[in-house]
DNA sequence: GTCCGGATAA
DNA sequence: TTATCGGGAC
C-alpha cells in the first residue's frame, strides 16, 4: 500500500485535508459531509460559526427548524439537524470523549445515531488524531479494481497492516485517494488509471 | 439527468 | 439488499 501512497503523493502533492479550527468542528463536518460536496459543508459551517453555534452547548439547544435552515445547503437537512443536536448534546455531556482510547472511542461513536463506520473513523482520525484508516466509496472501488475484496473491516485491516501507524500519513493517504477517485474513477477514466496497471499494491 | 468526503430502517 | 433522505453543481 505504501507504493500506492507514494504514487498518489507524487501526482497530487500534499492535500492538507479537513481544515477546521476545533475538534468539534471536525465532528460536525463529518456528519454534514455525508453524501454531500465539501463546498456545501463549508457554507453550513460558516452559517453556524457566524452565529456562534459551532459549540457543544449552543448547538444542542438551538431550535430544530432554525438549524434545518442553516444547514439546508448540505442536503438531508432534516435528519442531519436532528443528528447534530443529539451529538452536540452528547459531546457537551462528555467533554473528554475524544481522549478515550481509539477502540473504545470508535465503539461509542458508532452507537450514536447518524454515525456509521466511515464517519466514526473520520472523527477518530481527523478530530481525535488517532490511527484509524478511513475506508470510503473510492477506496472500496480502487481496491476492487486491484482485485482486493472484503467488507469495511477487512479493507481497513489491509491498509493498517501494510502501513506504518502514522496519523499524518493516514490523513494524507485518504485525502489523496478521494482526490484521485474524483478525477479518475468519477470521470470513468479507467484507461488512464495509474494504480491498477501494475496490479498489486 | 447524474453525482456527492453515508446511515438507517425495513 | 433496497428505499429513503435532498439541495447544489454540472
Amino acid at each position: 500500500m505504501i507504493d500506492v501512497y507514494n504514487k498518489l503523493l507524487n501526482q497530487f502533492g500534499s492535500k492538507d485535508w479537513w481544515p477546521a479550527d476545533t475538534q468539534f468542528e471536525v465532528v460536525i463536518g463529518a456528519l454534514l459531509t455525508q453524501q454531500t460536496r465539501w463546498e456545501n459543508v463549508e457554507r453550513a459551517i460558516k452559517n453556524l460559526k457566524e452565529r456562534g453555534l459551532l459549540e457543544q452547548e449552543p448547538l444542542s439547544r438551538i431550535d430544530l427548524e432554525e438549524l434545518e435552515e442553516l444547514i439546508r445547503c448540505t442536503g438531508f437537512y432534516r435528519q442531519k439537524a436532528k443528528r447534530l443536536k443529539s451529538i452536540s448534546e452528547f459531546f457537551f455531556e462528555n467533554p473528554d470523549i475524544l481522549k478515550k482510547p481509539e477502540d473504545e472511542l470508535r465503539d461509542i461513536l458508532l452507537s450514536l445515531n447518524g454515525v456509521g463506520e466511515e464517519t466514526a473513523d473520520s472523527i477518530v482520525l481527523y478530530a481525535a488524531d488517532r490511527p484509524r484508516f478511513v475506508i470510503d466509496a473510492y477506496t472500496k472501488r480502487i481496491c476492487m479494481c486491484m482485485g482486493i475484496k472484503g467488507d469495511y473491516g477487512e479493507l481497513q485491516s489491509i491498509f493498517e497492516d501494510s502501513l506504518p501507524q502514522d496519523v499524518p500519513l493516514y490523513k494524507e493517504f485518504h485525502a489523496l485517494i478521494v482526490e484521485y477517485g474524483k478525477r479518475f474513477c468519477g470521470q470513468k477514466r479507467c484507461t488512464e488509471c495509474i494504480l491498477v496497471e501494475n496490479g498489486k499494491m
